[in-house]
DNA sequence: TTGAAAGCGGTACCAT
DNA sequence: ATGGTACCGCTTTCAA
């Protein structure tokens, strides 16, 4: 690999020079500048980017920290972030917590020995103190915090979403499954459906269960044997909603005319399900992506219009929940 | 932060002793160690990842290259990686190639001027060239080449079991979904079920599809037009799976007993799907892992017992076939 | 066994 | 407008 060194020979200028063109800063004549221009070339010459980086104690890194990219949400996450940063020359470390806090803080110790410029987390436990007196911002995405700047979706809005669509679609006797305690983006959801619930003075269930496929299998199997009468179920995630779905279709239910499902997040394989799953939708890409942008702006000392961007949340019509009749 | 020379100052030692003991080299005196050690937990010193690498030309950071991760396959394989790496001590750059020649030269550009002290590509394009005279080791992944170490699973085989589970479960008029021509892997397991319905002299369609559902659901819209008679699908993978199981859905075809469908992945979302789908699985994960292995001895100057990793491949029985009766 | 100092490849200050 | 050089934080000779 050649060095500014090389370049500065070939050129016949010092380092100096050399390293005002690279960064187009200083005083330059057009001359010199097209002579050191040639000699990058002909030398192919590519800064190294960890002597830049030791120098200006900034990389171009950023850590991204996710919970676990096995579960499809956070790809899409994962990728709005990347696309953004890419655009903007900038490239992530990616870090899986595992909801485990030491993992967490062992990736964030590994972000600041590399010299990342900012991090993103979309990791779920509540506690930031290991984010805190860090010497680069912080982005926190799916989740919600005033300590530092956020992206995240209207979960409230949807929970209350998901309620009004499925009893506008007539079901009468509902489980609710609450995801859980420890990630407040299901609290919230959860939150909004029995509040709207509530609010329609109707009677349902509250069934925990946790996010994952295999738990929620656990809940599916029992639910229909402790309720045999529910006709909708809002579930705490696709992923659930899917498990939910699954024993009702072997229990021999007609979806959705006995039972309505709704699922949350619309993530990928949600279209796919048989019948594709209504769902209310979560734009994890874009959530990413703002991210992304917010990070930046914060690196870059910019204003910011607004600290904590909360998306708008949509419910997508699919084939687990009955056609309403249009009345306008 | 603190510095090698602030722990030093606390020591009352020079900075190259606590190098030394950092680093485990040389001849220290343990009580010299024992002053380094507690002036390092003292200050909570960590060793600027960015400064070693400059010095040593070497970081601990891997470059990942994907297609995308959102195509549930590859989250599998990224966290096997991932896991692997993490216990090495070692940390991942991702990047999304998306199938572009260019934006996979500017990653490799990228990893090079990080120092990464290796690749791990699993990108479909055959062109190795942005691989060639680099200084530190490529390994592919789910790919085959013999210019460098790979770990791949065994598409000939898959593919022929794909044909053997079909035929033997009583399918006769099948429809095979070729992937696209570029993926080496997606032309071998196509490969591998031809050559077996041609030696069970079985009469077949061959489809050309892509691997992703959009493009899927066209062709299998279309399919079942055009071939109104077909009782068994192999698809390419397990999107078009999907896509295929769908549509036949939506047609009113009973799976498995008018159709059976043979899938390829064996992503998460294939046992959520309805009926759960039979497919050849590729153990993704364990390929990740292997994949991380292999570069890791490279790395390491260790010998490699086999350069290409070939892994199996197994059919999983779910209900898009029928039962065989045991015959043993 | 320990320390001084050179150097990894850049950046930026200070001269000129 | 350009060049010399100290310095970022660490590792590694080399000498003591």
């Amino acid at each position: 690999m050649a060095t500014i060194r090389d370049v500065a020979k070939e050129a016949g200028v010092s380092v100096a020079t050399v390293s005002r063109v690279l960064n187009d800063k200083g005083y330059i004549h057009e001359d010199t500048r097209k002579l050191v221009n040639e000699a990058i070339q002909k030398l192919n010459y590519k800064p190294n980017e960890v002597a830049r980086s030791l120098y200006k104690k900034k990389s171009r890194l950023i850590g991204l920290l996710l919970p676990d990219i096995r579960n499809p949400f956070f790809p899409e996450l994962a990728r709005g972030v990347e696309d953004e940063m890419q655009e903007q020359g900038l490239h992530l470390i990616i870090g899986n917590a595992d909801e485990k806090p030491e993992k967490e803080v062992e990736y964030i110790q590994t972000f600041k020995q590399n010299n990342v410029i900012g991090i993103i987390s979309a990791t779920n436990h509540a506690d930031t103190t290991p984010y805190e007196n860090l010497s680069f911002p912080v982005v926190f995405l799916d989740r919600t915090t005033n300590s530092h700047p956020s992206v995240y979706a209207d979960g409230l809005d949807g929970g209350r979403k998901a309620a009004q669509e499925i009893i506008k679609r007539g079901s009468k006797r509902i489980a609710v499954l609450r995801g859980p305690n420890s990630v407040r983006t299901a609290q919230d959801r959860f939150k909004g459906a029995i509040e709207e619930l509530c609010h329609a003075n109707m009677d349902f269930h509250v069934i925990s269960s946790s996010f994952s496929f295999s738990d929620a299998e656990k809940v599916a199997e029992t639910l229909f044997e402790k309720y045999p009468d529910i006709d909708g179920v809002i579930a705490s995630n696709d992923l659930s909603a899917a498990a939910i779905l699954h024993e009702a279709l072997r229990v021999g239910k007609s979806i959705p005319d006995d039972l309505q499902i709704i699922g949350y997040d619309d993530i990928p394989l949600s279209k796919l399900l048989f019948p594709p799953l209504s769902t209310i939708r979560q734009p994890a890409y874009d959530m990413g992506r703002e991210a992304a942008k917010l990070l930046i702006k914060t690196i870059k000392n910019e204003p910011l219009p607004e600290k904590n961007i909360k998306l708008p949340v949509t419910f997508i019509e699919r084939q687990t929940t009955r056609k309403v009749e249009k009345n306008d």
